[in-house]
Formats: structure tokens, C-alpha cells, sequence
DNA sequence: GCAAAACATTTTATATTTAAAATGTTTGTC
DNA sequence: GACAAACATTTTAAATATAAAATGTTTTGC
């Protein structure tokens, strides 16, 4: 990569090459991104950063939960989804929101339940779908856990001005509706 | 939810409550913001948002590297790491640009060279370290997966203009910023 | 009503992922 | 040089993820 440099031949000025030299030696973070050079497009560009970026909170996310709550990330992301909304959720409208198969949260929903975090109770009216719920203990477990996850993550994106954050809620709505209008 | 309408009494206008209850109608799809309501903070909001944006992305990519290629997106991103440094990496380098566990990384690796697509060679100089690199044969595969990836990339973040690429892109360094920073 | 199609979920088999322990290797430090 | 600490990688065990098949249930079209 930096051998390039040299290949160009000596046509190249002293002070030019120290430069792209003293350039290269920044120490920049290896991420994602480091896989791109200047003839990819745009687009690759900016859904790396999106990776990098989404990757990054995941994991300070994981590795909080793992440490003060014995937890997981797809565990909590389930019991926020019902906590949400106490009237309950199907298997299928769970596995909708959390964006995972449906075989997925049958797995996370029968750990949960044999915890007794969560309740998985037979709809009168179709025989099909189950009506899931947080148990009370399912609810307080989650209150402490929800508190400190809303600190972690406003501890990661409270760099950023309110003006910021509006911005690029705006943006990624955008994106959101850009790739969910695209067909199958 | 839509039951605090109700509780607020009877002073609401009726054509009000109508707007609402017609909004309320409009099937949004239903994703990991679903779980917020109203007294959520903006970063959370902020961050599943980004969560959204990054699992929809990544799940249309899955399922065309599958159909298309028979690949998975780990693979691609492996070998998309090599095509952009000829000279090889390391399995820790690997591992920090994935931004994936070693384990993880050992495990594609050896897939990936038995089937002939990467060369896993020692290094004179420290026998804990291996040299990585594509074979001509993994060149070949990844140049014809890599164009068919920027079409779909593109496809999916072409709604959004110039001009709000580099903002998005502007946006999202910040917040790479903000959240490297954090010790841990 | 009945058969076929669609639906909701679980099961199965397999692949991916992580954290942590294990295995060698190199680098101080004295 | 010996020995502890740091390193790079692999292995292990458990959790998570997917796709696809299997199992019941409901809906639809006739």
C-alpha cells in the first residue's frame, strides 16, 4: 500500500513524499471502514460508518449488560419490546419488532419464561398465537436494567448537540424509508 | 397506549380525537423503535433508530449473498478486509477490523482457507502471528461479489441526496468520535 | 362444508458469535 | 539467563441466529 508511493518513480517531490509519510503514521482506529480506498463509492462508504458505528454502541451495550446484569443483549431487547406494551405481543409481532427469526425468539422466549421473567399464556380466540407478558418480576428486573441502559447510551451520543441528534434522526429516517420501499 | 386519550376526558375535541385515532391507523412497520413511547430519552431513540437502519441493511445484504453467491456477510466482510491490504494481515488485525471476537475470526478463517480462498501463512519473525492474504482464486470470487455488494449498497441509499450523504456521513463521524473516546 | 392455501409457532439442523480458558511465544525485569 | 507478564491465537462451551421442515390452526374459494 504504501509501496505505491515509491513505485510512482522519483519525479515526486522530497517534501510531498514526507508528507503522505508523516500522513500514514497517524494512528487511526482500525474499524470497517479501514477496508476502503478512494475508488469505492459513497454509498459503501457511508453504510460502513453506519456499521462501525452501530457495532461499536452494540458492543459497550453487551458487555455493560453481561457485567452488572448478568445479561444479554437479545434478552434485553426482548423484555423492552413487552414492557412497552403490557397488554402483550404475539411470537410473531416479537420477532417483527426485534428483527430476528421467528424460531430466535422462541428460543430467547422459553429461557425467559422458565426464569419466570415473563408470562406465555393461550389467545381464547385462535388457537395459533401466544399472548406473551413480563410476569411482575419480569418488570421489575427490567426497570433497574432499562435506567441504567438509558444512562449508558446517552453517555455515548451526549457528544452530540440536540440540533445534532435532530439532524440525523432526520437523516436516518430517510434511510429507513429509502430501504424499506425497495420490494423483495 | 391509545387508551391515555381516553383517560384525558371528555374535553377533547371530537374531530381531534378522530385525527388521531386515524393516525394511529396508518400501518407503520413495526421494528425495534416500537418499544419507545413518549418519555424515552432522545439518545435511545436516537440508537434504535441506528439499530433499525443497520439490521435492515444487513438483513437484505444476508439474504443476496446467500442467493447469489451462496456466501455469508462475515465471509465477504473477511475477504473485503484482504482485497484492500495485499500485503496481509494478521488474524488480530483481522479481528479488530471486524470488530469480532478472535474466536470468531479462528473459525472463518479456517473455513475460508480450506476452501482455497485465503493463504494463512507463518511470519519469519514471530511464530505467534500468521500472515493472511487472498489467494488468486479469492481475488477472483471477491471482485465479482464485491461489484454485485455496491449495486446493492447503492440501491439502498440512493434516496438520499449528495448533500445528505456527507451530512449523514459528517453526523456519524461524530458519533464514532464520541463513543471511541469513552474509556473501557 | 371441504379442500387448499395461508398463518403462527416450534422444531431441527447447522452456522455464527461470544467470553473465557488453554496453548504457545515473546518481552521485559532483575 | 530465569521468570513473570504480556501477546497472538486457538479451543471450548454456551448462547444466539438462520433457514427450512414440521405441526396445528384458521381462512378462503368454491
Amino acid at each position: 500500500m504504501t509501496r505505491s508511493i515509491f513505485e510512482r518513480g522519483t519525479q515526486r517531490l522530497r517534501g510531498e513524499l514526507a508528507d503522505i509519510l508523516e500522513a500514514s503514521k497517524h494512528r487511526t482506529a482500525l474499524d470497517h471502514e479501514s477496508r476502503l480506498q478512494g475508488d469505492d463509492h459513497r454509498s459503501t462508504r457511508l453504510w460502513l460508518r453506519l456499521l462501525t458505528c452501530t457495532s461499536m454502541i452494540e458492543q459497550r451495550l453487551r458487555g455493560r449488560l453481561r457485567e452488572e446484569f448478568g445479561t444479554t443483549l437479545p434478552r434485553f431487547d426482548f423484555m423492552a419490546q413487552l414492557d412497552r406494551t403490557p397488554e402483550g405481543l404475539t411470537m410473531g409481532e416479537l420477532s417483527q419488532r426485534m428483527m430476528v427469526s421467528g424460531g430466535n425468539v422462541s428460543g430467547i422466549a422459553s429461557q425467559l419464561a422458565n426464569e419466570g421473567l415473563i408470562d406465555k399464556r393461550p389467545v381464547p380466540d385462535n388457537r395459533r398465537t401466544y399472548c406473551v407478558t413480563l410476569t411482575p418480576a419480569g418488570q421489575k428486573r427490567f426497570a433497574e436494567m432499562a435506567q441504567a441502559h438509558e444512562t449508558w447510551v446517552r453517555e455515548m451520543l451526549e457528544e452530540l448537540s440536540v440540533q445534532e441528534h435532530t439532524q440525523l434522526m432526520t437523516l436516518l429516517t430517510r434511510v429507513k424509508a429509502g430501504v424499506r420501499e425497495l420490494e423483495d
